[in-house]
DNA sequence: GCACATTAGATTGTGTACAATACAATCAGA
DNA sequence: TCTGATTGTATTGTACACAATCTAATGTGC
């Protein structure tokens, strides 16, 4: 009983699901960051700041596959709020060095236990999770690569 | 070896690879719908218009986890694409019906051919895409049940 | 050295997302 | 039947996303 429009069903699609659910998930996020300041495009800035205290920006993108356009006003307002600091590299002035300031590593501190809280919501169990996990990064690796 | 801030590593997170991932899949579609004069949205919302001519604002938002916020100048987008029409319903004038167009329903003609071409680009087995599926899901039931 | 290509970020323009608010239409209870 | 609550959509304000373009700095071949 297969329809020649079957495959534009909603339903039927793979790309939707993953579009509503990667916003649900990202909203789940919001109210536990505004708890310290941070947007969810922010607070993944962060965490990767969290792990490589200076990086330039074309770094952060590749990390977060997000580009200069998104990243240049996110960079700006963090650093308004004191988190960062944006500096260009004294070897070779078109690179903007982006340097996590005391108060960006302090937060990590409040940051620890959003993961714990955010685990909670969403009802997988861990080898469901980490199923997840690999199928996305196959589609990651595939598309980007 | 597990160290207290291990959660918040990128590489940890079960939220990034989904955002990232929905972000690139939305960003392959982009040149293919371009060809039918569509955006993303624009092209969801076509989806759900294409299995029934009629609904108001309500519905469709439910149907796509959007609101009225987003919705709105989508569909003002699309009325003025002659794509669809949006009327006040007699009944109870709060209620906007959106309806779908000759020129609307014709569209998903060229629409047909979109989810196979993307299929391929998407590099997992039957399988695979099935399982992630049910797991995506998963999760959306309980994050908005 | 010098023209030309390349590179890294910033800017611009369009299009979402969504919380909060506004507002008009309808409903519901005393 | 008046009044206050509810409902459905629109508007406003903030924050992304990303393609396209711009600009300044650097690299390169000759």
């Amino acid at each position: 009983m297969t329809e020649k429009y079957d495959s534009l069903k909603l339903k039927n699609q793979l790309c939707f699901p993953l579009y509503a659910c990667s916003k649900e998930v990202v909203r789940r996020y919001k109210p536990l960051l505004e708890e310290i300041d941070l947007t969810y495009t922010q607070y993944i800035t962060m965490m990767v700041l969290w792990e490589k205290q200076e990086m330039n920006v074309k770094e952060l993108g590749a990390d977060l596959y997000l580009d200069s356009g998104t990243l240049t006003p996110v960079l700006k307002k963090l650093e308004s709020k004191g988190f960062i600091t944006r500096k260009r590299s004294q070897e070779d002035e078109r690179n903007l060095i982006v340097h996590i300031t005391r108060e960006g590593a302090a937060l990590k501190e409040q940051a620890a236990e959003i993961p714990d809280k955010m685990g909670g919501c969403v009802n997988l169990t861990s080898e469901e999770a980490d199923q997840l996990y690999q199928l996305l990064y196959k589609i990651l690796d595939r598309v980007t690569g």
